[in-house]
DNA sequence: AGCACGCCGACT
DNA sequence: GTCGGCGTGCTC
């Protein structure tokens, strides 16, 4: 058997057009050290310049017939671009019409040498442990073991309560759920990847997972870490050992060898969507490695989302449910006097007043109230219902005041517009106004009880079962050891009235995992809320709810019903784009002018369609990356063409 | 991104 | 004749 003379490797550029693999030379010096996912410095087009590099794979012969350039160097020994990763990062950034090496960033920290000689020089001391698998409470006995011994797909609808964990520390119970799910991975021999949206979640799940498994078997990658320790903890990743990884979105890249399950926990949650090109979400990476791997998949959450609905309706993921069901008392309440003064100036009704006082005679209550500040939108100026697009139902914006208003959307203008709810022809500015309750207005509501403020600027993790009123703002809300003994959900009518595709789906969301906060039984107060989503949370079915969520979608054909592409870029370079898309013009909304150099038109196309659209996009960036920098002589100023897949952001913008 | 290649106007 | 202008295209 000869050795492979020709070394594949991935180049470490941001250019789309050089998004493939190109073939080097291996010199003498190199045969030994030139082997697949190691890190390489290579020349790129004349010698003098070099770049950095994946080796991805050795050949006998490329599928290139040029003169080969040699690789220069190999950085390290250590093969950090496995080829499971690296299948994956190829096959994700191809759905998302972006390029490989992105996703490689992600999935691989920057390189630290200190760290890497330290790893490099361990004993390896490998002690046998045996871990005890834990059986997973509150499911149906062995329902979730089994989905994991066989690699099933599972939407798990999670426990709305919250445990103290012997450690002392208060966690929801989903931490435990996914912790004891672990452990039978880990007794296996194999490993886990659980991904949460923040550091808040990890803490509690590394909490949880400690309780049930040996502090060595845990991993963290998530953002917050200094390099070093990002480093270090992604090294260990490589290594034999059963181990559970956690963290935020980067973490279902990481490369962990005889993968049992992904978990990913709150789905909803905002910072699951990569924010960095090729903005994929972790529920999208983690579905495709699923497929990859064949390892099972836990998607968990107190609420559920139209995508997870969807994947639930095509037979993609099965439900499990808690067993027995775990049924919170909402209340929901419309305004009204509460005839007390102070309650009254706060806005809080009486029969939740009265409720909120009882219990704080017996420990905390949660008092959640919406972030400050929230975008403008026109609405009807006669029943004040939000003013939409007669053609796509987007919302209708205005740029400045005695503008004709115009869809956000697809942008129509909006002529001759009528209300669809009362036939009134004028719309006014909404938002803007509304008198935002203070904490000190809860407080004096409350006179003589302990306030804690919990919110973006003062964050509160912990709170004790000591009487208390703690004022938080969504998704910011503290724990409470013992649960609350009640939970006001004060500013649902504001949540409720900002203008997103998603507004209901998140305020679900919201409350629901407010709610999960309560002590078993204690009473939750949604206030002037009422109809289906008062109805959704009274009897705790959130996958109902997300099922007729999922059917209007389908009516309008908006996601996750259809794919869509969001394209920006000169109104040239996105028309183009638009034209070999072969979308039919009912499903391009737009364009509509973002600068005065760039539009933004948005595809929606069927999940069958998805791929092959993915693939002629992409080579439209690359053809516009390259051929004719359009206009401006190649300068900067040459406007790139982007092209995002399954944004629902401009579906976000009133 | 850089950088070389190449095909038309003023130069010793 | 040929030096060099920048538009065009490629990077193993």
């Amino acid at each position: 058997m000869s050795r492979a003379r020709i070394a594949r490797v991935l180049v470490d550029s941001p250019l789309p057009q050089l998004d493939r693999l190109f073939d080097y030379g291996i010199p003498d010096g190199l045969v030994d050290a030139v082997v697949p996912g190691v890190r390489v410095r290579v020349p790129l087009r004349s010698a003098g310049r070099v770049s950095d590099g994946f080796v991805v794979e050795l050949a006998d012969a490329g599928d290139y017939s040029g003169p080969l350039s040699e690789i220069e160097s190999v950085v390290s020994p250590l093969r950090v671009l496995t080829e499971d990763v690296w299948t994956l990062a190829r096959r994700v950034s191809e759905r998302a019409a972006g390029s490989a090496i992105d996703i490689v960033r992600l999935a691989i920290p920057t390189r630290q040498v200190r760290v890497e000689k330290a790893f490099l020089a361990r004993i390896e001391s490998a002690p046998i442990r045996v871990i005890e698998p834990a059986a997973v409470e509150h499911y149906a006995p062995g329902v979730v073991e089994s989905a994991i011994a066989r690699g099933e797909r599972v939407a798990v609808d999670a426990v709305p309560l919250v445990t103290e964990l012997s450690s002392g520390i208060t966690v929801g119970a989903w931490a435990l759920t996914l912790a004891q799910a672990a452990t039978h991975v880990l007794a296996a021999g194999r490993r886990a990847i659980l991904v949460v949206p923040d550091y808040r979640d990890q803490d509690q799940l590394q909490a949880a997972l400690e309780e049930v498994l040996p502090a060595e078997c845990i991993v963290r990658l998530d953002a917050r870490q200094s390099n070093p320790d990002r480093y270090r903890g992604f090294l260990r990743c490589l290594g034999d050992e059963p181990l559970v990884v956690i963290g935020n979105r980067s973490a279902v890249y990481a490369p962990a060898r005889d993968l049992g399950l992904i978990a990913v926990w709150d789905d909803g949650d905002a910072l699951q969507r990569e924010p960095l090109a090729p903005y994929v979400h972790a529920r999208d990476a983690a579905l495709v490695r699923q497929e990859q791997q064949g390892c099972a998949l836990i998607m968990l959450g107190h609420a559920r989302t139209t995508e997870v609905e969807r994947l639930v309706e095509v037979g993609w993921l099965h439900e499990v449910r808690p067993a027995p069901s775990v049924i919170p008392k909402v209340v929901p309440t419309a305004y009204q006097s509460a005839n007390d003064p102070l309650a009254d100036r706060a806005r809080i009704p009486s029969s939740a007043w009265h409720a909120a006082r009882e219990a704080l005679a017996r420990g905390p209550v949660l008092v959640q109230v919406a972030r400050p500040g929230y975008s403008p939108q026109l609405a009807c100026a006669e029943c004040g219902q939000t003013a939409r697009c007669v053609r796509c139902e987007g919302p209708l914006a205005q740029r400045q005041s005695g503008d004709v208003p115009a869809c956000a959307w697809c942008g129509a203008l909006a002529i001759g517009w009528r209300c669809r709810h009362c036939d009134a022809d004028r719309v006014r500015l909404l938002g803007a106004a509304g008198a935002s309750r203070t904490a000190e207005d809860l407080g004096r509501a409350f006179p003589g009880v302990r306030v804690i403020i919990a919110d973006g600027e003062r964050p509160v993790q912990h709170v004790d079962d000591r009487p208390a009123l703690v004022i938080a703002t969504r998704g910011a809300e503290p724990i409470a050891r013992g649960g609350y003994r009640a939970v006001l959900l004060l500013d649902g009518e504001r949540m409720i009235a900002r203008e997103s595709l998603r507004v209901a789906e998140d305020c679900v969301r919201w409350w629901s995992n407010a709610i999960a906060l309560a002590a078993r039984g204690a009473p939750c107060y949604l206030v002037g809320i009422g109809g289906e989503l008062a109805r959704a949370l009274v009897t705790w079915n959130q996958a109902g709810f997300a099922r007729s969520e999922l059917a209007d979608r389908r009516r309008l054909r908006f996601p996750p019903a259809v794919r869509v592409a969001t394209l920006t870029g000169s109104i040239d370079a996105v028309e183009s784009a638009v034209r070999v898309s072969g979308v039919d013009a009912g499903d391009v909304l737009g364009p509509v002018d973002i600068d005065s150099a760039r539009v933004r038109t948005i595809l929606r196309f069927d999940y069958a369609r998805g791929s092959e659209i993915a693939a002629v996009l992409r080579a439209e960036v690359v053809r516009a990356a390259t051929s004719r920098r359009r206009g401006a002589r190649g300068r900067p100023g040459a406007i790139p063409l982007r092209v995002r897949m399954d944004d629902i952001e401009p579906f976000l913008e009133s």
